[in-house]
DNA sequence: GTCTATAAAGAGATAGAC
DNA sequence: GTCTATCTCTTTATAGAC
């Protein structure tokens, strides 16, 4: 529209942008239900109603501050595939977006949150299960799916000593034989 | 105390049940906060008054409601216990408990389920890392945990397609390989 | 544009009638 | 012992002053 963004609008995409982080954090550390407009407006240091004229309602503002977790690549083969998720680990592991932190963490408990979590994993199994081979080949895709669902909520939300005390390449090194065997038909 | 149980007694034992039941399910269905001890006492077929008579307290009738998962058996060496894990996908995802469903979906966002979910894991990762070998024997059994969570939580409480729709035995067999690999130190 | 004041709804919890 | 009625608190959301 204009060269420049005038002082005000500009203004605005900043107090946006603080509200909005707040939202992360509060919406990823205690969940949807716990976390109250006027916490968010607190922690963003504006007043309450600011919020509201800016996102319309709590169900817009968790909307826009939460965000699916990226689906993997498409076009590699299995064992491309398997160190690519478990590449990914230091992303899941060790900053894993605020936003994406606020979808997992609301996941069971918010019906929208919950609808979000299914898709994201519906994409991520599709782009799996293409790269596998096997009559079963979606099953087992929804399975490495669910694994690395599992280490990401117990180093992430439930916060689990034994996994947090060691770097994810570590986590990687273990889970990769695992992850391989769900890859490809087994021999027995 | 007395020889048998007094009419009024047993109606009151029937009743209490009737709330515990109606509270578990709706705990496992929509989770801690949006339960409400009026949607509790409708179910139940009771008065909201009655609720709190019985238990006191929203917290009080949580805390009844949802159970801890029982942890494994000890004693058992590294295969057998794999099996045994294995074993418990039946009940981990044929017939969990309500009570135990409770408790899983409220884990990520109610502090007291979040805590008993992390105590839990914590026994079970205590029996498993005495039955593997290794000095990463703890972390081996963490991942064990969350590998077996997460299936749970797959579908359970996600309800995926992919894993409702096989038997538990063939989630079972896809599974051994890749936990049998976390009992041991692998050869390369 | 931002904030004050308040409306409207829903929750958990309680006191007392029956 | 069980339920009616209500209290009190907290929330989201809105209307209007500055």
């Amino acid at each position: 529209m204009s060269e420049r963004l005038p002082p005000r609008a500009e203004r605005r995409r900043r107090t946006e942008r603080h509200i909005l982080d707040a939202a992360r954090t509060l919406f990823a550390e205690v969940g949807y239900e716990r976390t109250t407009i006027r916490a968010v407006a607190r922690a963003a240091g504006v007043d309450p109603a600011l919020v509201m004229q800016y996102f319309g309602s709590k169900q817009e503002l968790f909307r826009h501050a939460a965000e699916a977790v990226p689906p993997p690549e498409e076009g590699l083969d299995a064992d491309e595939l398997v160190d690519h998720l478990l590449g990914t680990l230091d992303t899941k592991i060790g900053e894993l977006s605020p936003g994406s932190l606020a979808m997992l963490r609301s996941m069971l408990t918010h019906p929208e949150a919950g609808a979000a979590a299914r898709e994201a994993l519906a994409r991520q199994i599709d782009r799996l299960a293409t790269a596998i081979p096997g009559d079963d080949a979606r099953l087992r895709a929804a399975l490495m799916a669910v694994v690395m669902l599992g280490v990401t909520i117990g180093h992430q939300l439930l916060e689990l000593e034994e996994l947090r005390a060691v770097p994810p390449e570590e986590i990687a090194r273990l889970l990769r034989p695992g992850l391989l065997a769900l890859t490809g038909p087994e021999v027995s």
